[in-house]
DNA sequence: TCGGTTTACGAAATCGGTTTCGTTTCGAGT
DNA sequence: ACTCGAAACGAAACCGATTTCGTAAACCGA
């Protein structure tokens, strides 16, 4: 007999009672803990409909819920999902955060965050805070810098990228189509009149999406035989503006088309444009990277290579779901799938792009 | 004697072992459990500084890292932060994030997030969800609509309420100091040489921040004895054009000035503003809230009322960690403190803030 | 040297679920 | 009727830390 047996039998006493715990419930439907338990998880192996009704009607009453902590420590599963940012003031993380945080909740777990700013070492320490608070899975949006730490995680536990690679193996990556994107851009600025290109990047921004980018547009270029190069602004504003000036002056003339590799890119674009004063270049044309909410508006409509980011975000946690489904059933790590390497496509919203 | 006695004695084996228990490095070091959970949590009760170094070195050897769903269930409590954000794509929200994310990490607690997307329906279920994993406290940036719920979390939990209040009362805010950031956007307008001035609003957006700038506006007018009124723009896209095509005509040449009570109205004021086409009515001014980061690069800089998001998520973390110490500190509910009202002062940036 | 108070630490209970394993019951097959 | 397998459920171990309580040793002033 129990020392509160009867702590259960209060109908609608608004005091606050102490908590009930499952064999509480358990002794009010008149069934064991273990029941309650296989119902509380839906187990397969079933039980009478008329006990399963009893018990979903004591919990409905007591409004009981279950202690997460007690769940986490037996099963070591807690439903948790840690997601590690690099750039939080990048629209396209705020964005895959919504998604992750939607899929996520779709499959009844939630989100752990922490944000890097950038830095690899703020990156490492989250990496290990995440992992010792016993998240199930990890989503990183990496800054680099990390490579062996994030690989020594995925030993761990279920590990995706998210954007961004790592040298090193084993990992899931989901990303966009970033050669389709930049080759969809330079469509456009050829179309729009531009005879000359240049993706303009930053020096501080070394991700493997820059390169892949870069890469990317210096391929285009010679496949089609077109003028241009990639420029990459200093990491101080004022040497970025003289850098760009110095390009455009460049080219004056010759009907200028210019990339931003990413949505932080663009913004020093423009901030260096409006330096460098009203008068800019006939037929400058702009295309950039990342959908802000503000392209549609900045020079009467800026080409835009946009990410899907609800269907990144939602194959992120499908991915990880996956591994961590596997890792809970199987008894060691047999059955290890190998690591996939997910493109989504984007899509180039055309807009008119010029910026006069 | 424990049934894997030598599982500890390797020295660096690259196998995958079983982890290491407390019991296990308390045996390593010679010790008990108990002896090394106060080290882990350095409790009051010193022990010699022998004990000390051996557990450490035990530790550090092994690279033994306490199970947090354990540590959870025996002391009820999680060094878990829950924060629900209502709108994400507000860079208020995820400048928010990182400012919350680096307080709490601070203070060794861990952020798990959810969004509401201004559903009041997910924000309820965000509530439950976080409570229910555990969460020691809980940050919560209402979109309203759930103030019973909210009301009966705080009776649970320590709650501190983000930059929106709540009409039920009982729980900390911290928030801008909208009045005077206000009059200083009225000043600089006046300044500027505004004759008449337009507070812009959306009908969707019935926060009490909102009414709370508005009612200021008002206020600051009557004070000032200036011309002007509160403009609501309605939701639908092309019928606020249309209302605020309107607002502008009639007031037609005689010196407009117009204040975006947010970011999202002011995004909707620029694309409104370039969908009336390039001929402003000459000597139209505009300044807003929110700090956008191309506030500075629209219109040649635009006057902005910035929130301090830096001190405002350290003061949240702050009163939540307060009052998180109180409840698990305290036996029972004695020693409750006042709902405190934090009013973190923003400031204004004077820019060039023309429109033409 | 002796009571009395700290201080340092260990033994064991405890947190509240899940999981394993075993038992009973029920229905189907022959 | 009897066996057999599956389904429904209970008893008890278990997850890995924290916390309470108790004890032995150390310290301390008289």
């Amino acid at each position: 007999m129990p020392k509160m047996a009867q702590a259960a039998d209060n109908g609608e006493t608004g005091c606050a009672m102490a908590q009930m715990r499952i064999k509480d419930i358990a002794a009010e439907a008149g069934v064991s803990p273990a029941t309650v338990s296989r119902y509380l998880n839906n187990r397969p192996g079933q039980m009478t409909e008329e006990t399963r009704a009893r018990i979903a009607a004591v919990i409905e009453r007591t409004g009981y819920r279950p202690r997460a902590a007690a769940r986490n420590l037996r099963s070591s599963r807690t439903n948790l999902i840690g997601v590690i940012l690099a750039d939080i003031a990048n629209p396209f993380s705020s964005a895959m955060l919504e998604g992750l945080s939607a899929s996520a909740a779709a499959r009844g777990c939630s989100l752990m965050t922490a944000i890097s700013g950038n830095d690899p070492a703020k990156e490492a320490e989250s990496l290990t805070r995440l992992i010792d608070a016993g998240v199930d899975g990890l989503v990183v949006n990496t800054c680099g810098g990390n490579d062996k730490a994030i690989a020594a995680a995925a030993g761990r536990l279920p590990v995706v990228l998210l954007d961004r690679d790592v040298a090193d193996a084993g990992v899931d990556l989901v990303t966009s189509n970033n050669r389709e994107l930049v080759a969809g851009l330079v469509d456009a600025l050829t179309a729009a009149g531009s005879e000359r290109l240049c993706l303009l990047t930053e020096a501080s921004d070394d991700s493997p999406v820059r390169r892949e980018r870069a890469e990317a547009f210096t391929d285009e270029l010679s496949r089609r035989g077109l003028a241009g190069e990639v420029v990459t602004l200093a990491d101080g504003g004022a040497t970025g503006v003289g850098r760009l000036d110095e390009t455009i002056r460049g080219y004056a003339g010759k009907k200028l088309g210019l990339i931003a590799v990413n949505g932080l890119v663009f913004l020093r674009l423009t901030e260096a444009l409006a330096q460098l004063g009203p008068s800019l270049p006939a037929g400058l044309k702009i295309a950039t990277f990342d959908d802000y909410p503000w392209n549609h508006v900045l020079f009467g409509g800026v080409t835009t290579a946009a990410q899907d980011t609800l269907t990144i975000a939602e194959r992120v946690v499908e991915c990880l779901s996956e591994r961590i489904d596997i890792v809970t059933t199987t008894v060691g790590d047999a059955a290890k799938l190998a690591p996939k390497r997910i493109e989504i496509p984007g899509h180039i919203e055309h807009r008119a792009s010029t910026s006069r």
